[in-house]
DNA sequence: CACATATACTGTACCAATCAAGTATGTGGG
DNA sequence: CCCACATACTTGATTGGTACAGTATATGTG
């Protein structure tokens, strides 16, 4: 294998992985919680924000989504209470998104679920090679 | 960060990065060859199989998908000829796909592309890194 | 041999994401 | 000030995936 390959294989063998690894996720939290890994990825960047409010374009950047997608998205965790939508005074474009209280709850359920399945996934991964496997992910 | 939150944090990272990683690959390959990331996954499995033919079944299984979805994913590819579609003697259940001589001119082409985009997307991951990082990768 | 069960698709209905176009609102240059 | 352009959504049409049910074909057991 030359040095192109190993990155086309690394994208291949991420695109593949991924794929069954978010399946088993969406399963677990959809079963237990009745949300999918894209709505748990919307709760978890709402609890890190300031204020845990963002602009919808801002959770499409973060979630890699495009805005239509995230209006689609939202709808119906407004409707079962998870975010509640607020008008921003300074501009009347956005609407901002913000968290609930029961969405902050079912989201530290979730997570416990989340954490649990994801060590039972990646048990062929010992400590130190997940610190490793992070931290490269996290620098692409 | 606990021990079960580091491999949580490795899941949602693969997800994003998956995710971004795979929409730009699917891009490039659509731009230039005319087949997204999945098809492109198809023909390489169909490549490194005997004879160039595979089930559909073991197609789904190779890329997490379904069997309904391998067939309608296929139906194009047979149409523009990438693929073909043959009988088994032995077996009047399967339907085995074979790539075609056009099918393995595209998957060459589409191999550099694919490794090129991959280099250039990875590229703040070095290459003993990237080493590192597809061994973890497959041992998933 | 017959029949229950498993396997390999295929077809229908549905769901989730995208793109493209539309609406409403903000902003900067003449 | 005003008008062109940019931004933040929202909506309709399309695409691409799944689940589930149906069909055809094997296979194992009494």
């Amino acid at each position: 294998m030359n040095v192109e390959d190993k990155y086309g294989a690394i994208s291949k063998s991420l695109w593949l992985k991924s794929a069954v690894i978010s399946k088993h996720l969406d399963n677990s939290l959809g079963a237990i919680h009745g949300i999918g890994l894209a709505e748990y990825m919307v709760l978890l960047n709402l609890m890190k924000a300031p204020n845990h409010a963002l602009r919808r374009i801002d959770i499409a950047e973060a979630l890699a989504r495009t805005a239509s997608g995230i209006t689609r998205m939202l709808m119906p965790m407004e409707k079962i209470g998870l975010v509640s939508k607020e008008t921003n005074a300074r501009d009347a474009r956005v609407s901002l998104v913000k968290i609930t209280p029961a969405g902050e709850e079912l989201f530290r359920n979730a997570t416990v679920t989340l954490d649990a399945k994801s060590q039972s996934l990646l048990r062929n991964i010992d400590s130190e090679s997940a610190d490793t496997m992070l931290a490269l992910l996290q620098s692409i």
